[in-house]
DNA sequence: TATGAATGAGCTTTCATTCAT
DNA sequence: TATGAATGAAAGCTCATTCAT
């Protein structure tokens, strides 16, 4: 018997951001996500309970592999850390476009389970987590921290598509350029 | 014979805007936009080429409303011109709230077409211009004024949400809160 | 506007019926049954909520109709009123061969509502009364009305297709024969 | 290499017609009746040919069981003949109720094969003969075997239902209700 | 203009069957 | 033989659009 391959999981999940960034969600049928990945329509069921899960797991992993690829404080001094951060983030928006169309189209739709919600928002922590630190050694505003949060992952994540087609310089000035903006807007 | 009345042309716009918000651009469906706004589906095509049509229309009408009640440039002092927008942002959002989500949700859908999405552009206009005037008076730090323009128009877009439910003063200090940050971004 | 035409509800009913009578209801289809009441498809929803509703609606239509048909007790001599009530009974199986097989498919399907099966039941009650009749004369045997009925109902049902193809003066037999058989099992 | 196990066919042909009792004939999938089997869907294909062939198979074995266990002429005196097969037929159908539901759901379906009817058919000799020889011995009347042995054969089944659930008593009054409305139908 | 019945293409999903293991 | 992943042809149903009234 065919054991059942992880790979195939991996190529329709792959093929569901590409269709979505290509026809959107409104957009998007299963037999073009199979017909992307190669297989066959039926396959994607063998996969997943339906096309809802498929979309609601599939949120919920770019969740996932954003926050662990971009949301991570590595303890080192506040400015660095955000710094660093700051440029992770414009990196991963250039680099996966895809993840990010499929992100907002979900935002509001009615595929989006309130669980899943709660479950992507787990990511943001460490994010928060930072802005304590940064508090608490009064490098940073003393305001809610939600909404410093929720400030900074919106804001580069809306300025950071102004990089697209940059060259290499005019990019990384595009990067520091971005890092400082939001650094005068929280610091002290 | 009846005239073709516009009132009821209204009255479809805004039932597709309240659709949008309950249902996703998904979700959406010719018929549900007609019965919500009281009308027969046929109607529907007698005001609207179609619904691609309707929806790109519809789009541009709403960025062309919120242009005009928000970014507006008053030729007063920079700071107080800019907080001053910055605080009709919010109360923009928060009172229309459906209009925030049909934008988002239309920003990466295939239903917007280039042209339409040029027409919105345009609207920004008068940010750029407060702004141009911004960095002329050496109050604003020296960057692209698309990139700044960008900024601030999502990073407020971004944040709005967060002041629902908020209780008077509290949405006050929000509004505040908002129009620091990105005023200490943005300052020179 | 066009106006909802009964006829066209009338028209899917029996393309379902000779449908199923070819099919069977396992084989049955919306697609064949629009094709052959020369609808589309989507006009079966037109008129019928689902596949379910429209099994459910021509159960009970079919069911009420031969108990209008057939089962009515005229009031005059219980013997009499018995045997007419058998001839007409087998007449019926003859004459709507269709509605017979489909109700003997569906009896025992998921499509059935428990609901149907009780307002279906009560076509029977004049058959019933009938019997009580029959009993207070003391003609009938003294035994369960429900039983009777049953017997009744179902023999005359099993054993009419036996008539199918039998030429006139052995079709005539055959209907005199079964109210025989049947008024011996029950008399006194 | 494993050989072929009649188990396993049984219990393939037992679980359709478990699945066959609780969700119709239209409601029959392959994958089902597998799991209920306790065997893998490919199994199935193994032991029978496809779906249509496993059904006519079952239908085949189900006629043939029950005309072993049920109509059989012992020899003796044609009304004690009469009663026992009458009562044991009652039995059956009590205890066997997923056979006759599957019966009656295939009697008129598009997966019957002529030839299987005409197999099945078979089946019903003996309570042809039994009825022959009712008639030489002038204890039946003088009709039609073929119109007598559809009778019993259809009466018992169709009234047996409705000794589900009867306390032992009333059930043992049913089982001689029904022999006597038989006889009473057929007797000279 | 206004209606909503009618259409049929296209959607999601199921499922009989095959096939690699 | 036994498995269950893989297939793809339907199935039921929705819905943008048309059209008779």
């Amino acid at each position: 018997m065919r054991t059942k391959d992880e790979t195939k999981a991996q190529d329709i999940l792959q093929a569901t951001l590409d269709e979505v960034r290509d026809v959107g969600l409104a957009g998007l049928s299963v037999e073009a996500v199979a017909r992307r990945a190669g297989v066959a329509t039926g396959t994607v069921y063998v996969y997943f309970k339906g096309k809802d899960a498929l979309l609601d797991q599939l949120y919920l992993r770019t969740k996932q592999k954003f926050a662990t690829q971009v949301l991570r404080d590595d303890g080192g001094p506040i400015r660095a850390a955000f710094t660093r951060m700051t440029i992770a983030y414009v990196d991963y928006v250039i680099e996966n476009a895809a993840e990010l169309v499929f992100m907002s189209q979900m935002a509001n739709s009615p595929y989006l389970t309130a669980e899943t919600r709660e479950q992507a928002a787990i990511g943001l922590r460490p994010l928060a987590a930072l802005l304590e630190r940064g508090k608490a050694e009064h490098l940073l505003k003393d305001i809610d921290t939600g909404w410093m949060a929720t400030f900074l992952y919106e804001t580069v994540k809306s300025m950071a598509p102004l990089a697209r087609g940059l060259p290499p310089e005019r990019y990384r000035e595009f990067q520091e350029t971005v890092a400082t903006l939001c650094w005068d807007a929280l610091k002290a």
